[in-house]
DNA sequence: CGCCTCATTGAAGAGTATCAAAAACTGTGG
DNA sequence: CCACAGTTTTTGATACTCTTCAATGAGGCG
C-alpha cells in the first residue's frame, strides 16, 4: 500500500510538491525539503483511503489517480461531496482543526497519494506564510463548489442537475475531439446519481434521452461523447 | 443605512471586534486599533446588505440580528446557504480572491454590521499572522456545514431535512424552557423551504404533522415550542 | 379594526423512486 | 480471439411522494 521514496519511480519524477497550487509559492529548495519528507502511498481502484472518523497523519495530496469524497445519506446511500483528481489534495481542515475526518475517500482508479506528516506541514506553515494565504483560497474554491452544489440540488428538476455534472466532466476530464468533447467519465452510473442526489435509473434514464435527442453518445459505460455543450448550457437554465 | 462611530450607540458598546471568533487572540489595544477602523452600517428587516456581483469594500460581521445567505436555483427559487447571527461574518472568500461576492445577503431583522475595510483587513492579516489560522479555522466550520447539507439534501424523505432544521434552530436560537426548547425561528415557512429544497406548503403540513403527534407547538408564525427532541433525532435517523 | 402578508389545508397531477427483468459491458481465462 | 461470469446498465411498469394550484384561515402592523 505504500512504498519508500525509491522504488516509487512514479511520484519520483512526478512530484506533488510541484503540482500543487499551495506550494507554487515555494522556492527550488524549499520545495526539495518538503518533497524529502513527503510518504508514498498506493491505492488500488474500490480501496478506501480514509475512513470517517480516521485522524489522518498529515496532508493527502493526490499525485496520480481519482477519488471520490463521501458521506452517507439518511437512507444509508452513499452522498458524494468531492471528486478529487492529480493536485488536489485533502485533509487540510482536520489537520487545522485536529480532528477526525467527516467522510469516506475511495480511490475511483489505481490511485498514487503523496502525504506531508502534520508535523512538518505546520512548520511549513510557520516558515512559509504564503502558504497560509494559499490554503485559504483553496478552502475558498472549496466552499465555492460547496455552494454550487446546493445550489444545484435544491433544485427540483433532475435535468438541470445530470446537464450540470455533464458540463462539470467535460470541463475536468474532457479532451476536445472535431467538435465535440470526449469525456472520461470517473463514476459509474450509481456514482453519478450519488452525486446529484437521484436513482441510478434516473441518471440512465436521462443519459439515454440526451443520446437520442443527439446531444451527447455513451461509449461503453466509462465514456461519454458530448457532442453539443450548447445544449447541455441550455437544458442546464432553460426553467425560468 | 450606515452611520458614524459616536451616534450608534449600540454598536458603541457591543463591539464586533469583541465578538467574532478571529480577533479572539488579539491583545486588547490590538482590537483598540481594529475597532476604531470599522464602519457601520444598519440595515432593516428585508434589506439587501450584499448582491451578487457586488465587489465588497471590506470583511462584513453582524453585530446584531440575523441575515441570510442565498442564491437562486434555476427554478429561480431562492436557495439559502447560510443563516448568520451575530459574531458571524462573511465577504472573507471574496476578500482573500478578491472576486465579487456569488450570493446575496438579506436582513431577517433589523440588523447592524461591521465593516472592516479591505486595505485594514490585509495588514491585520500581514501584523497578526494569528489571524490567518483563525480565518482558516472558520473557513473549515463553514465547510463542514456545507458538507452537512449536501449530505441533508442528498436525502430523498423530507421528514429528516424538516427535522434537521428544527434540531439545527433548536441549537442556534434555542431557550431552556421547562421540558421543552423555545424556539425564535428566523425564517418564514417559505424561507425554511427554500433553506432544505422543498416547497413552503410540505414545510406547513409535516410541521403540523409534527404538531399533532405532540412533538412540537407551533406558537404564532415565529416561535416553535419543541417538546421532545428525542423525537426529531429519531426522526432525523429512523430511516436505516 | 381592517388590510396585507403569511400560513394552512385539500385535491389533483407530475415526476421520480422502486421493483423487476433483460441487455450490455468488463475483464478473466482458456 | 472467443466464451463466460460477474457486474453494471438499461428499460418497463407501478407506486408513492411531493409539487402545484386553489381556496380558506390566521397573524401582525398601521
Amino acid at each position: 500500500m505504500s512504498c519508500s521514496n525509491h522504488n516509487c519511480n512514479k511520484c519520483q519524477h512526478n512530484l506533488c510538491t510541484h503540482r500543487v497550487p499551495i506550494f507554487s509559492d515555494l522556492a527550488s529548495d524549499e520545495m526539495n525539503q518538503v518533497t524529502d519528507l513527503i510518504i508514498r502511498k498506493k491505492f488500488d481502484k474500490g480501496e478506501l483511503i480514509v475512513m470517517e472518523g480516521n485522524l489522518l497523519e498529515g496532508l493527502y495530496i493526490i499525485n496520480q489517480g481519482r477519488v471520490k469524497a463521501f458521506r452517507y445519506t439518511q437512507e444509508a446511500k452513499e452522498q458524494i461531496l468531492y471528486l478529487f483528481t492529480e493536485g488536489d489534495f485533502f485533509g487540510e481542515k482536520n489537520l487545522l482543526r485536529k480532528q477526525p475526518v467527516t467522510y469516506y475517500v475511495e480511490a475511483l482508479e489505481e490511485t498514487n497519494i503523496c502525504v506531508i506528516p502534520h508535523k512538518n506541514f505546520y512548520e511549513l506553515l510557520r516558515n512559509a506564510p504564503s502558504i497560509s494565504v494559499k490554503i485559504m483560497e483553496q478552502l475558498c474554491i472549496r466552499i465555492e463548489h460547496l455552494e454550487s452544489s446546493i445550489q444545484n440540488m435544491g433544485s427540483k428538476n433532475m435535468e438541470s442537475r445530470v446537464s450540470l455534472i455533464l458540463l462539470e466532466f467535460a470541463q475536468k476530464y474532457g479532451v476536445r475531439k472535431g467538435n465535440g468533447v470526449l469525456v472520461d467519465v470517473p463514476l459509474t452510473r450509481e456514482g453519478i446519481a450519488n452525486y446529484i442526489g437521484v436513482t441510478r435509473e434516473t441518471v440512465s434514464r436521462k443519459l439515454s434521452s440526451l443520446q437520442e435527442e443527439g446531444t451527447i453518445e455513451l461509449i461503453g459505460n466509462k465514456k461519454i461523447m458530448i457532442h453539443t455543450i450548447k445544449a447541455l448550457e441550455l437544458e442546464f437554465s432553460k426553467e425560468i
